[in-house]
DNA sequence: ATGTCAGGCGTAGCCTGA
């Protein structure tokens, strides 16, 4: 089973591309982040001519998330499901074979130290509180995927004295992602690439690509039962060398 | 600090967010 995630940059933007990708690289389930669209607007009929379902919880201009699947999927949920009254579409699950698949857009977090990065830091708080109240770490199988917007280790960043103090990578914001990960959590794309350097996110600005300025800020996390059954991780860097790219490039997850 | 994108508004070019 392989499984993905691709913050896209608006689907619009990207609608072909994902087509193409699917049919390409042929994933069973594609977690997409960053629709900036609404529901609506999602090519709901190109991807089922692909043979994929979906599930979208899309907003306008901003977040949207989705899970692209070529297997039913059940018991779809919208949002952190708490008290908290929150506009931003950046979470939905959806039940896939037997495993809980969750597409997340963690907030970014504009500068450390603004209210954004504040809702960054509670947002992962509460996604913390969800995972706790939804599912068993020992028994269930979940996957978390999606734009973490955290970069986990100094070896995940080509330049890393230019991102260390920024909202994607300072010690605050990896700690409240190891808050995330200590529910019961793996990261299953970095056992794979023990010597680090590989990166899902380049900014556009300063031709972060083609300067080997990267970030790995899009992961799959797993609870143990899952991790044990992951076989392989790549990213599709080709991806974020075509013409008109997202600034991210997909992440691949294959399990036995 | 910001060399690039994308969307909104509205129909040019500025603003916001990333």
């Amino acid at each position: 089973m392989k499984v993905a995630t691709w913050n896209v940059n608006s689907i619009r933007a990207r609608q072909q591309h994902v087509v193409d990708w699917l049919d390409a690289a042929r994933p069973d389930v594609l977690c997409l982040q960053e629709l900036k669209a609404t529901a609506d607007e999602f090519p709901f009929d190109q991807v089922r001519e692909s043979g994929y379902e979906a599930a979208v919880f899309g907003q306008r201009t901003y977040n949207g998330v989705a899970i692209v699947s070529r297997y039913p999927l059940a018991d779809v949920r919208e949002g952190l499901g708490d008290d908290e009254d929150d506009p931003q579409a950046r979470l939905i699950s959806a039940d896939i074979e037997g495993v809980t698949v969750m597409s997340a857009y963690f907030p970014n977090g504009g500068e450390v130290g603004s209210d954004k990065y504040d809702y960054k830091l509670r947002w992962m708080e509460r996604l913390r509180g969800l995972l706790e109240q939804r599912f068993d770490a020992e028994t269930d199988e979940v996957a978390l995927c999606g734009d973490f917007n955290v970069a986990p280790w100094d070896d995940d960043i080509g330049r890393p004295t230019e991102w260390r103090a920024s909202v994607l990578a300072c010690d605050s914001v990896r700690e409240a992602l190891d808050g995330v990960a200590s529910f019961g959590l793996r990261d299953v794309v970095r056992p794979f690439h023990p010597q680090g350097g590989v990166f899902s996110w380049w900014d556009y600005r300063g031709r972060g690509f083609e300067r080997g300025n990267g970030l790995r800020i899009d992961h799959v996390y797993c609870t143990p039962k899952l991790a044990e059954r992951a076989i392989g991780a790549v990213v599709d860097r080709a991806e974020r060398a075509r013409k008109s790219p997202s600034d991210h490039a997909p992440v691949i997850v294959e399990f036995a």
